[in-house]
DNA sequence: TCCATGACGAGAT
DNA sequence: GATCTCGCCATGG
């Protein structure tokens, strides 16, 4: 489990980058998660921006993460530009089955999978 | 050591 | 209802 909340300045013994690529690799193909539940699953919902900035060295991680099924909030693919070509994360969600349009999830509540509601309990 | 930035989120105006 | 500002914490210069 990602599940490490760090606190009280406990050791660190994942950092915020691991559990966030954990968490990540943890959701299902053809659904898709944002920001600031992976936030929210670490115990950091405020720090959604933290886990957004981790992502940047995703590409970097292996295995390989599924960052295209990483968005914001709404469902918008804010971070497709930071895969080799803007339409790579688009064509990857199509590809598994989620429908976007206009650098949106199509029914983004329904596509959402939540790791503290699924992994939760 | 301090300042600035960032793939976001929620509240306020 | 739409737009703006602030906060949040980690990483880099």
């Amino acid at each position: 489990m990602a599940g490490k909340q760090v606190r009280d300045g406990a050791v660190q013994e994942r950092d915020f980058f691991q559990d966030v690529m954990d968490v990540v690799r943890q959701v299902p193909r053809g659904r898709v998660t944002s920001y600031g539940a992976i936030a929210n699953y670490l115990g950091a919902k405020r720090s959604s921006r933290i886990v957004g900035y981790c992502m940047n060295n995703a590409h970097a991680v292996r295995p390989k993460v599924p960052a295209h099924r990483v968005v914001n909030r709404i469902g918008l693919l804010t971070g497709k530009h930071h895969f080799a070509t803007p339409t790579r994360m688009q064509e990857l969600l199509q590809k598994e089955g989620v429908k976007v349009k206009d650098d949106r999830v199509v029914d983004f509540p329904k596509r959402f999978w939540d790791p503290m509601k699924e992994l939760r309990v």
